[in-house]
RNA sequence: GCUGGCGUAGCUCAAUCGGUAGAGCAACGGUUUUGUAAACCGUAGGUUGCGGGUUCGAGUCCCAUCGCCAGCUCCA
C-alpha cells in the first residue's frame, strides 16, 4: 500500500498520497507562488514526504514576494548568460523591493545593454521554462560549476559544509547554484525593469574583484510594475537633496566638498533646532561649552583617535608638529573635566557643545546632508559615578523619547558591541555592554544587536531613520566609555577622600543636526510644522494701500517672536500665494481694504486654504500658542 | 577610495550627422492696484564644470581633472 501524508489545507484535512507535489493539488490558489509548511517555504514542485499544515504564498505575503523576485534574479543571470557567455555569477538575491545580481562581465554595461537584457528575460519568460530543483552530491556540483567556468560558484561550493544539501537550479539551458525556493515557471514573472548598475566587491571585500551588480524590480503586472515606480518617482521629490535647495534652505558647492552653506531660511530652521535641544538639556542640568576645535597630536594620541581614527581626521602640518581638528568632542570635554578637582558632589557633570566637527569621508561616501565633512552635533558628555551609570542612562534615553515623538520621526534601536579593533580591557567591555542591556531592558526598549558595530572605545546604541528612498541613517547615539577616562586619567574624589575614576557617557540625542535636518526635510517633505518653519507667517497686502498696515502686522509679529516676513511686490494675490504655498510657508496672513478697515486678518492656512477673516491682534495671540515648541 | 553614469542660463530642459548655443519659469525695468495657487509688455542673462587634444570648425569626438548621482567599501 501506498504511504499517505495528512495535509491541512485552510481548514481542511486532507488524506494525500506520499510525494504529492502542492503545485498537483485541485485546491491550489491560482495565485501561489510558492507554499508554506509549518514554518518553511518550499517550491510548488517539491514533492511532499510528510503532513502539516499548509498555506498558499502569493506576491501578497513578503515570503512569496521573496520567492517571485528571487526567480527574476535568476532570470536576469540567465538572459546575461545568454548574451555574454563568459559572464562569470556571483549571487543575486532578492531584496525589499526588487533584486539584484552580481556578475562579472567582460565588458563594462551601458544603457542600452540594460535594455538588451529585459528584453531578453521577456523572451525567457514568454518561453515558460519550467524550474527545476536539483539536488547534487558534491561532485556533481563540482563537475557543473567547472563545466561552465563558473569560478564564482565553485568558491561557494567550497564553503558549503558537508551537512548541508547542495541544490541547484535549473531553467532551460541555465543553472545556478541556489538553495531555493523559486517559482514553478518562469512564465509567472510578468513584469521586469532593471533599474541601475553600479559595481559591488565580491564578497564585500575591498581587495577582491568588482563585479557589475544589476539592480532590477519585477512585478506579477505591468500594472503593479508602473505604479511601483511611480512611487519611486514620488519619493525623490522628497529628496532631501532636491528639496534644501528648491526651498532656499542650504547648498553645496564644488569648492568645499562635503561642506554646508546655510542659507537664511536653512540656518533659521537650523537654530530653531539647536534652540529647541538647549532648552531640553538646560532643564536636565546640562551645561553648555565651548572647547578648542584644533588640538595637537599628542593628545590624539592619548586618547586613542590616532591610532583608530586617524584616517579620518583633517591634519594641519606647522612649525614641525601636527594639529589635527576635532572629529569628536570627548578627549576636549575630558580635558576639561580635568583642569579642576572634581568631589564625588560635583558628579554628574553634564557638559553640552554644539561647536564644529569634521571627518575626512571618503569621497564617494558623501551624501548631502546625511554625510558630511563638516558638521555639528547636539553632543554632550556625562561624567558619572558608577552608581550613577544606571540613572542617567535612563535619563538621557528619556530625553531621547521626548524628542523623537516631538517630531513622530519613526526610528530603530541598535545595540553596537565590541568591534574587532577595541581599545582597552575586556572586563570592562563587558560591564558597559551589560549596563546598556540593562537599561534597555527597564526602559522597556525594543532593540536589535548589530555585532562588533561598536566605537573602538566602548559599545553604543544607536537610533537610526530612514530617509525617502529606504536608506538607513543613523541619528542618535548613546556610548558608555570606561577607556577614555583612563586613558586621559580622569579622576574625582570620593567620600572618603580617595581617587576614583569616572564614567563617561557620550550622547547625541539629535545626532549631527545636518544629517537630522536632511532627514527632517524628507519627513515632512519640507512643510515644516510651525514651531519649526523658517518664516512661520507670511503677511501679504492686497495693494499698494496695505503695505503700511501689513508691516505693522509683521513688526508686531516679531515683536512677539513669530518669524514673519510681507511680499509687498507688485502682484496679484493669487500669485503670492501660490508662491507662499510652494515655499511652504504655514500661515498667510492677507490683509486687504477690508481688513484694514476692520481691524483683521484674512487667514489662510498651508493644509486648509481660506480660512476667512479673523480680528486683529486676537490672532497674534493665537498664534503664539500654536507656535510653541514641543517641551515635553 | 573603487566600478559605472551624468555635468548646457539661478531652476527645468532643447540644440539633426561635428556647422551661428535656444525656450519656459525665476531675475530686472515699466504698465496694472488687484480678495485666496501663475496679470501684461519689455530687458538682461552663457568661456556649454575646469584644462588639454583631434578638426577648416567641438556643447557634440578623444585624453586628463573636479564635482555630482547609484552602489560597493567605510561610517562616532
Amino acid at each position: 500500500m501506498e504511504p499517505e501524508i495528512q495535509l491541512e489545507i485552510e481548514g481542511e484535512v486532507h488524506q494525500l498520497p506520499s510525494g504529492v507535489r502542492p503545485f498537483d493539488l485541485p485546491e491550489r490558489d491560482p495565485e501561489a507562488l510558492a507554499a508554506w509548511l509549518d514554518g518553511q517555504v518550499l517550491d510548488l514542485k517539491k514533492p511532499l514526504l510528510k503532513g502539516g499544515t499548509l498555506q498558499w504564498l502569493t506576491f501578497d505575503d513578503s515570503g512569496g514576494r521573496q520567492v517571485f523576485r528571487h526567480s527574476s534574479a535568476h532570470l536576469l543571470a540567465q538572459a546575461v548568460k545568454r548574451l555574454w557567455p563568459n559572464a562569470k555569477l556571483g549571487t543575486g538575491p532578492a531584496l525589499e523591493d526588487g533584486f539584484y545580481y552580481d556578475i562579472w562581465l567582460p565588458v563594462p554595461l551601458t544603457e542600452p545593454d540594460l535594455a538588451r537584457i529585459e528584453a531578453e528575460m521577456r523572451r525567457i519568460v514568454s518561453e515558460n521554462l519550467p524550474i527545476e530543483r536539483l539536488e547534487l552530491s558534491r561532485e556533481e556540483a563540482v563537475r557543473i560549476f567547472s563545466e561552465r567556468a563558473e569560478e564564482f560558484k565553485l568558491q561557494i561550493v567550497e564553503r558549503i559544509t558537508d551537512d548541508t544539501t547542495i541544490s541547484a537550479y535549473r531553467q532551460g539551458e541555465f543553472v545556478d547554484l541556489c538553495t531555493g525556493p523559486h517559482l514553478p515557471q518562469t512564465g509567472y514573472i510578468g513584469a521586469v525593469k532593471l533599474t541601475n548598475v553600479s559595481g559591488a566587491y565580491w564578497r564585500g571585500e575591498e581587495q577582491n574583484p568588482m563585479m557589475t551588480r544589476i539592480y532590477g524590480t519585477s512585478f506579477p503586472t505591468q500594472e503593479a510594475l508602473e505604479e511601483h515606480l511611480a512611487r519611486l518617482e514620488e519619493a525623490k521629490l522628497r529628496d532631501h537633496r532636491k528639496l534644501g535647495p528648491q526651498l532656499d534652505l542650504f547648498s553645496f558647492k564644488e569648492e568645499a566638498p562635503g561642506f554646508t552653506f546655510w542659507h537664511p531660511k536653512g540656518y533659521q530652521l537650523y537654530r530653531t533646532l539647536e534652540e529647541f535641544s538647549r532648552r531640553l538639556q538646560e532643564e536636565r542640568g546640562y551645561q553648555e561649552v565651548s572647547t578648542p576645535w584644533i588640538y595637537r597630536a599628542a593628545l590624539w594620541q592619548r586618547s586613542g583617535h590616532w591610532d583608530h581614527y586617524r584616517d579620518n581626521m583633517f591634519l594641519i602640518e606647522r612649525d614641525d608638529e601636527v594639529l589635527g581638528a576635532k572629529p569628536m568632542n570627548c578627549p576636549g570635554h575630558a580635558l576639561l573635566f580635568k583642569g579642576n578637582i572634581r568631589s564625588y558632589r560635583d558628579l554628574p557633570i553634564r557638559l553640552a557643545e554644539y561647536g564644529p566637527l569634521s571627518r575626512f569621508e571618503r569621497s564617494g561616501t558623501l551624501h548631502g546632508l546625511l554625510r558630511v565633512r563638516g558638521f555639528h552635533q547636539d553632543d554632550a558628555h556625562l561624567f558619572v559615578r558608577e552608581d550613577q551609570i544606571h540613572q542617567e542612562m535612563f535619563g538621557v534615553l528619556d530625553l531621547m523619547d521626548v524628542v523623537y515623538r516631538a517630531f513622530g520621526l519613526p526610528y530603530e534601536v541598535v545595540f553596537s558591541t565590541r568591534p574587532d579593533d577595541y581599545m582597552g580591557d575586556l572586563a570592562l567591555w563587558n560591564q558597559a555592554e551589560q549596563e546598556l542591556e540593562r537599561v534597555l531592558r527597564d526602559r522597556g526598549l525594543k532593540y536589535q544587536i548589530n555585532p562588533k558595530d561598536g566605537a573602538f572605545y566602548g559599545p553604543k546604541l544607536d537610533i537610526s531613520a530612514i530617509d525617502s528612498l529606504g536608506r538607513r541613517w543613523q541619528l542618535a547615539t548613546i556610548q558608555l566609555d570606561f577607556q577614555l577616562p583612563e586613558k586621559l586619567d580622569l579622576h574625582y574624589v570620593d567620600d572618603e577622600g580617595h581617587w576614583r575614576r569616572p564614567v563617561m557617557i557620550h550622547r547625541a540625542i539629535l545626532g549631527s543636526v545636518e544629517r537630522f535636518i536632511g532627514i527632517l526635510v524628507e519627513h515632512y517633505a519640507g512643510a515644516f510644522p510651525l514651531w519649526l518653519a523658517p518664516i512661520q507667517a507670511r503677511v501679504i497686502p492686497i495693494t499698494e494701500q496695505q503695505v503700511t498696515y501689513a508691516e505693522e502686522i509683521r513688526r508686531k509679529l516679531h515683536r512677539h517672536g513669530i518669524r514673519a516676513d510681507v511680499d509687498a511686490r507688485n502682484q496679484k494675490m493669487g500669485y503670492k500665494i501660490r508662491e507662499a504655498q510652494m515655499e511652504k510657508v504655514p500661515r498667510m496672513l492677507i490683509v486687504g481694504g477690508r481688513d484694514q478697515e476692520n481691524h483683521t486678518v484674512s487667514l489662510r492656512t498651508r493644509e486648509q486654504g481660506d480660512l476667512g477673516a479673523k480680528p486683529w491682534p486676537d490672532y497674534l495671540y493665537q498664534l503664539i500658542e500654536e507656535a510653541e515648541m514641543p517641551l515635553s
